[in-house]
DNA sequence: GGAATTTCAACACAATTTTATATGATTACT
DNA sequence: AGTAATCATATAAAATTGTGTTGAAATTCC
């Protein structure tokens, strides 16, 4: 698999959870709260946060009544960004973003498709904002409600990584 | 990053040089050969070569003057047959591979988007051949040679994990 | 037949990164 | 002051990315 980590995915739910919220004044959002509802750990979600503060993309509010708001309005916020702010870039490979690591650049076919493939993935992760995802969210949620749920909602999570361990744990 | 692992970059590379070798009747290339020719250890070639074996994308003689060959011209094996192999599937998460995995899917915006990001990328890699790829490496060898190279051939190689690490081992 | 070459197989081991969990300190609101 | 929340750091399990070793089996060459 090419692997989106674990720390991209739950990022893109944590920034769709808050987004959710997302309301001109709305009170900040406590990772608990969002915890409960993606059903990622909070030990995670506060390591997951941090680069998303830094770059900005989230504000947070300390303090009792605090938490976490996105910075801009949803509209306003890329999947790329989060994307390249949690993966490090889009990037399939380090020899495409990093002149530095690879030497063997001029003869290897190899790395002319990494690198228009990774061009291919940003473009495609370009396209969206918050919003967008959040309209997805509602008309699938809305679509699931209206023909039944064939399946109905468990409480394992899309990209969760916890479920089938050889340690019942958890 | 949003990773392609070691098992499908050095595979890919492996499987260019093969092509590279590949020639009616041409002798089996052994590993010692392409482990100096694309600098990667004998030992790693030898566990990611046998499953492209087991794909039948590869097919080995064993003994003395024996080696490894493509099972079939390089027009006739696809990009994404490797990764496929290599990867698991290109695909970007478990949840949009196995239906068992994550029962949020009816509500999960990221999983379309991971479902549908999967699919442009294995589109992508669908593309070529392995016949294109050596086409590529030829084209770029020949360019880097007429213009001169600005940066020399170094010893190091697109996609080697090996270098830049704490221990200088290796 | 025997020596050399090469794949094949099965381990053991280790460094690094990923994927988390645990604990406690710090900050700021009420 | 008390409490609710972020913030910071330590720890650990698991997967990834390799290397090392030993030997068996097949094939070619002398």
């Amino acid at each position: 698999m090419i692997k989106l980590s674990t720390k991209g995915r739950y990022g893109t739910r944590l920034m769709i959870n808050l987004a959710g919220h997302f309301k001109a004044g709305q009170d900040a959002v406590i990772l608990k709260n969002i915890s409960d509802e993606e059903d990622i750990s909070i030990r995670y979600l506060e390591q997951i946060i941090i680069p998303l503060k830094i770059a900005k993309l989230v504000k947070s509010i300390r303090g009792a009544g605090g938490g976490y708001t996105l910075a801009r309005s949803p509209s306003k916020i890329r999947l790329c960004e989060i994307l390249e702010v949690l993966e490090g870039s889009c990037c399939l490979v380090e020899c495409v973003d990093d002149s530095d690591f690879c030497r063997r650049t001029d003869s290897c076919a190899a790395h002319e498709i990494w690198a228009e493939a990774s061009r291919v993935l940003k473009d495609y992760f370009d396209q969206f904002t918050l919003q967008d995802l959040l309209s997805i969210q509602e008309k699938k949620k809305a679509q699931a409600r209206s023909h039944g749920s064939l399946r109905p909602a468990g409480r394992t999570s899309c990209g969760q990584a916890h479920r089938r361990r050889a340690s019942g744990a958890h």
